[in-house]
RNA sequence: GUGGCUGUAGCUCAGUUGGUUAGAGCGCUUGGUUGUGGCCCAAGAGGCCGCGAGUUCAAAUCUCGUCAGUCACC
């Protein structure tokens, strides 16, 4: 069985299980590394594995305007190419056509598009898009989707949601190999409706997994929330739960209440480059800040990482300031494992039965 | 000692023939960043224009003196 729900929450809808891959079990709920270009930004596969990655994310758009799939089918797949031999789950590239790409041509059997890198154009639509993720050779395939902007009016959100939803009924019928898994995308905007109606055809199709995207775009939290909770009731118990691109800290504990088993984002590496490292329950600090400039204590006094264990905020700062890539691979490394000590704890909690307890004491 | 050059924001420097409230880049502060362009965006703080006289309706700008730095020559 792909999915195994080990344990669930007596008062929350936080449940703790294992996705099993080819490629290795991973423990849920899980936060997956962004590694857009077949590479988390700055460390080695060996250093992502020590941190306590598990599984990691790449992407169908990127990779395929650089370096190109023949490159990779070249190398014997995406994990041979990159050397991480773990589960990797690749976006589909429907996101990125719509928030990079910059001409676009919308019809029923995809996007065309000019590539943000050369100009050239490229044609995307569920096909091309599910063949690609296939001769990849990931784990976890995602459906080829649309994802309406916030704010987004009804009529909109409707035109969008109706696209997406054929798109998946062509991802699904794509053949994949036979270790591979496929993730369908719930759209609908903030829109109940809308997300109840995503929802419900979704699960008709029969996904392995299920995916609630188009949140985390500009909207404020407590409506993502909702989102959330709109959305999760229809959603079949036995298959993982993957909100797409969120989130901080406080929301991802937020999110796993409701029921959310996997998780991926851009702020732990991204933040990091841009010289800010969280501490504490999610609070995050300008380490670049000239206020640290003598500071001799680490980024966060109860961090193992090996960062705060062998570095001062007062150096990483300089590092920060000076435009050195140590620097920023150290914050990398300290938010990183920020983010998978946090999870760690979730699924400590949830296996122990005191998870709701946690959450309060999180969010205090 | 003599002559030249330079003193304007924390730093590097613009500032027209004298003309409103003296600017830029970097740095600094505070926000922002959520299926990644090592960025970027927004707002803000910060000036006896080396110092002192003078000319003028008006001086960062012209004149004199003075101090500091720097270069060249005795």
């Amino acid at each position: 069985m792909f999915f195994e729900l080990k344990n669930k929450c007596s008062e929350t809808k936080a449940r703790s299980g294992i996705l099993r891959t080819s490629h290795g079990d991973v423990e849920t709920p899980v936060f997956m590394p962004v590694g857009t270009r077949a590479t988390v930004k700055t460390v080695t596969p060996l250093e992502l594995e020590e941190l306590g990655a598990r599984i990691m994310l790449a992407n169908t758009y990127h990779l395929l305007t650089r370096p190109g799939i023949d490159v990779i089918k070249n190398a014997g797949g995406l994990h041979k190419f990159c050397g991480w031999h773990k589960p990797i789950l690749t976006d589909s590239g429907g996101f990125q056509v719509f928030s990079l790409a910059k001409i676009r041509k919308i019809g029923k059997d995809g996007v065309e598009f000019s590539s943000h890198i050369d100009g050239s154009r490229i044609f995307l639509g569920p096909g091309e898009s599910i063949g690609i993720q296939k001769e990849l050779g990931v784990d976890i395939i995602m459906a080829f989707d649309e994802c309406a902007p916030y704010p987004c009016s009804y009529d909109d959100a409707l035109k969008s949601l109706n696209i997406t939803t054929e798109w998946e009924k062509a991802s699904i019928d794509f053949p994949i190999g036979d270790d591979q898994k496929i993730f369908g995308i719930v759209q609908g905007s903030t829109f109940r409706e809308l997300r109840e109606k995503s929802a419900s055809e979704l699960v008709s199709l029969g996904f392995d997994g299920y995916a609630i995207g188009g949140l985390s775009v500009g909207e404020p939290e407590e409506l993502m929330l909702e989102c959330i909770r709109w959305t999760e009731p229809l959603l079949p118990e036995i298959k993982p739960r993957y909100l797409m691109g969120s989130g901080m800290p406080k929301q991802i504990v937020k999110a796993v209440a409701e029921g959310i088993d996997m998780f991926d984002c851009v702020l732990p590496t991204r933040l990091a480059r841009h010289g800010t490292a969280f501490i504490n329950n999610g609070e995050d600090i300008p380490v670049k800040a000239a206020r640290y400039s003598k500071d001799t204590g680490p980024v966060d006094e109860n961090c193992q990482c090996y960062a705060c264990k062998n570095f001062s905020k007062s150096y990483i700062r300089h590092l920060l300031n000076v435009g050195e890539i140590l620097g920023i691979r150290l914050l990398t490394i300290h938010n990183l494992h920020f983010y998978f000590n946090l999870m760690s704890e979730i699924r400590r909690q949830i296996q122990k039965g005191t998870f709701a307890n946690f959450v309060a004491a999180y969010l205090l």
